[in-house]
DNA sequence: CGTTTCGGCTAATTAATATTAGCATCTATC
DNA sequence: GATAGATGCTAATATTAATTAGCCGAAACG
């Protein structure tokens, strides 16, 4: 099985290539590529050893054991910082099983927690069974340091739902902006002017991007933007009914509300319903995320569906195994799609007369 | 790092150590356990290094790379037949996950779909990374046949959710049969005597004994068994509806029904309140499952959860690391514990006084 | 009864990596 | 400006596993 008889070619990349390549021994090798401790290797070697590590596209252990004659080539690693407390990583991580499955790879996934000490074992754990390829996924989209043990070896590796300030990597997200947007020109085609909206903790960003498409689509329908209508939740349902029921006490309630998530759109729905009023004929409602509550609301609330399949699909396409170092990645934004249910109608007529007058004379 | 020196002990098994157990060389037992092509071993030879190589607890490329000194041993792999169609998997998980945590191990996990070409190479990947144990758990409660490749290796093996026909591992399954007998159980405390069950397919273990803990409870209270109290369902909620409907066109209709699962309770509360039948008032329904849903049902519903989280936990704590070959060991069962909402209630008084006269006055 | 063949294995070799010991070089210190 | 440490690395060695070549005995064959 191996390759390299006394007087054959290389035929595999070893760490005499790499020192080779680095200009050094093979002990350095050996050393930087495991990190040994208590050994003095210089960064600037180091960097040198790993480089040409990559460029050579060594891989750890190819000649020992059966590894590399098994068909482990088509393990594809999938390391998500939370498994159990929503199911988006589930749906990504089918997404991507169904998009491997013809070629078929095998998924191995683990839970990194983002516990300094757990995540690098559970990544070093998948890396050492020899994976093909890493998909990174993080539950709450967001900006991450890859760590250095992620890309160590060229394994081809694609982010999903988070992306790293360099743009070393593929990555795809969802468009939460457009999903904002989408969710209010929903409620503007039916006719809503006065739109309020209950965002999520301010600081995270998809709370951030799905206000921002809110205004836009204001903007885009000529529909000034008045503060007033913006309430600051923090995804809860709790949030959600004293959000609401401050909107109500305005002296000019909107007639739609846009719940920047499902969770809130409950409280919403509660304190409607405590104050009396109908959905959706008093009020529009939208929610976000389309859990699987919202199917079973009364009634039915229309939300958005994140896009988490379609990513997880995404991720395995995109697992390109050129490594092109110094390349740089744009971030791929997925549509959240809306899923019209019955929490939706045009305002009253009343309300939307009232409304006009007011806006034609202010 | 390495241990053994000119002089040392050997610390970590190697070939030479299976070599010597099992009176044979050790290019011998590289041959064996790479199954090597083209090479003559007989089967003794090969049968007694493996059951050296087991006895010794040899880990593939001990010596190699990093995985003796990075905290490899600590990677537990756990295989599910299916991930995505339903919670229970990722609730097993979790619980695996917290019970290993302070032992600082690692979950990998992957889907093997039962697919014939799949499974083999998820559990393969699996293996050949390198872990120290692995569970072995299925959606369905069933009997399975453990491939010959998850046993090469002494790894120790607990499965989850079902159990081989030799008892050769340990195995955890839910309780069905007390879970059954302690929601009908709930249902004869509450003052009711004549308890309909709507059952799933009854071709699935689940369903026969969750049957069984019904006729055991109603036996255990001196309520006769009547079978036409009985409808086989399929776990839907359309089944659910009709089967509902069946009841209520019974002479002597039921003052309380157990669904099997929530989702046939789904469609019993919808036909209950089509008939203009009020739960729990006059009519008390009992689930199966705990599915989120029947947490917003109305009235919420009282169901059983299935103990995915503890059979996690207690896979993870009954990973024993010695191998007993031969060894039988019984299936261990978890209790379904009830979780009490608002779907229950005494019958109603007439009704109640009409049954009890039926009983007294055959 | 000698010879061939082949199954079943081992010894010896080779390849690869890990680890130890130590050699330069630089740097700060007295 | 000698010297004691670091610092940064390499040569040599040790350990392990894969592979080749070939030995030995028994069965098959003439």
């Amino acid at each position: 099985m191996r390759k390299p008889k006394t007087q054959n070619k290389p035929a595999r990349v070893t760490m005499m290539d790499i020192a080779a390549a680095a200009g050094c021994s093979q002990a350095a090798v050996s050393f930087v590529l495991n990190d040994t401790p208590g050994t003095r290797i210089s960064q600037q070697t180091r960097d040198r050893v790993w480089e040409a590590a990559r460029a050579l596209g060594y891989m750890e252990k190819t000649y020992t054991t059966k590894a590399s004659y098994s068909g482990l080539d088509n393990v594809i690693g999938f390391a998500v910082d939370q498994l159990a407390t929503s199911p988006e990583a589930i749906v990504a991580i089918e997404g991507a099983r169904q998009a491997s499955w013809n070629a078929g790879n095998v998924l191995l996934v683990t839970q990194t927690l983002s516990d300094p000490v757990m995540e690098p074992k559970a990544i070093e754990a998948l890396t050492s069974g020899g994976i093909s390829a890493l998909i990174y996924m993080t539950i709450y989209t967001r900006q991450v340091e890859l760590p250095s043990y992620v890309c160590k070896l060229n394994i081809p590796t694609v982010l999903l739902n988070c992306y790293t300030a360099d743009h070393a990597f593929p990555a795809v997200v969802p468009s939460e902006i457009a999903g904002g947007q989408s969710s209010t020109r929903h409620l503007i085609m039916h006719g809503h002017h006065r739109i309020a909206t209950i965002t999520g903790e301010i600081w995270m960003q998809a709370a951030q991007d799905r206000l921002t498409g809110y205004r836009r689509a204001l903007a885009t329908a000529d529909i000034p933007f008045d503060p007033e209508l913006v309430i600051e939740g923090d995804w809860s349902a709790g949030a959600g009914y004293a959000s609401t029921m401050k909107l109500l006490a305005l002296k000019e309630p909107p007639t739609a509300i846009f719940c920047q998530n499902d969770r809130t759109a409950i409280g919403c729905y509660e304190a409607l319903k405590d104050a009396g009023l109908r959905i959706p004929q008093d009020m529009s409602v939208v929610g976000y995320d389309d859990e699987e509550i919202s199917r079973h609301l009364v009634p039915p609330l229309t939300t958005s569906v994140l896009p988490h399949l379609a990513m997880g699909q995404w991720a395995i396409e995109h697992l390109n195994p050129e490594s092109t170092p110094g390349k740089r990645y744009p971030i791929a934004k997925l549509e959240c799609s809306l899923v019209k249910r019955h929490s939706v109608a045009a305002p009253r007529a009343e309300a939307r007369q009232i409304l006009d007058g007011a806006y034609t004379s202010p």
